[in-house]
DNA sequence: ACACAGATACTCT
DNA sequence: GAGTATCTGTGTC
């Protein structure tokens, strides 16, 4: 299988490469056990122009530090004191752009995803961005790693995404971002519905 | 099927 | 000190 490559990411467009992860496969091989899932939820967050990113008007500190550095590589940070919080960072050095993932379809290793998440059940393991990370064991001591190779990495597997069948939607929880907060930055796969992150699913239950 | 509150610790003012 | 790109359990319908 073969990672994502570097190039992937260098884009400026944000917006794009947060529709085209849809589809693809975030991996982790961990002491304990390989897990993976098939991203099916994400946002486009666009630097220092986006009243909703952590790099709004250039704030540049040690947290927001790697979204300013090479794309490709992690950005995890630490919401509500509780939660890991994983994105990729895109665009070229020097620019703040990034991916935050929010919902995986489990693929590998869903015993250890239970056991990580404490929970008997199959379903719900990864439908939401606090719980993926929780279920691949991704803790802010990944932060500012590369993504295109090592033991955490993004992969294309070959799952053909039906463009059609991408919803696009405002993004989640950054009611404060103003104007900002109707850009339509979230990408999500219609088929697995259920498996999106929960109170804002957005669509009808059928 | 909602709605609400509480947990939790780090970041930045 | 205030705020946070969230999740869970409990309550009610």
């Amino acid at each position: 299988m073969s990672s994502l490559p570097r190039s992937f990411y260098e884009t400026d467009d944000v917006v794009s490469i947060a529709r085209s992860l849809i589809g693809k496969v975030l991996m982790h091989e961990h002491s304990d056990g390989i897990t993976s899932g098939m991203i099916i939820e994400t946002e486009a967050y666009s630097g220092t122009n986006d009243k909703a990113c952590h790099a709004c008007n250039g704030r540049r500190t040690a947290r927001t530090e790697v979204m300013y550095g090479e794309p490709g590589h992690s950005y995890i940070y630490l919401c509500y004191g509780i939660h890991h919080l994983f994105n990729v960072v895109t665009n070229r050095a020097g620019r703040a752009d990034a991916v935050l993932i929010r919902a995986l379809w489990p693929l590998k290793g869903m015993d250890i995803m239970q056991i990580r998440r404490g929970t008997r059940n199959l379903t719900g393991l990864c439908d939401g961005p606090g719980k993926l990370t929780q279920a691949l064991a991704i803790t802010t001591n990944l932060n500012g790693l590369s993504l295109t190779g090592g033991a955490l990495r993004i992969e294309d597997q070959g799952f053909q995404t039906d463009q059609n069948a991408i919803l696009q939607t405002p993004r989640i929880g950054i009611d404060y971002a103003e104007e900002d907060a109707a850009l339509p930055w979230r990408f999500l796969i219609s088929k697995p519905e259920r498996s999106v992150s929960h109170p804002h699913r957005l669509l009808p239950d059928h």
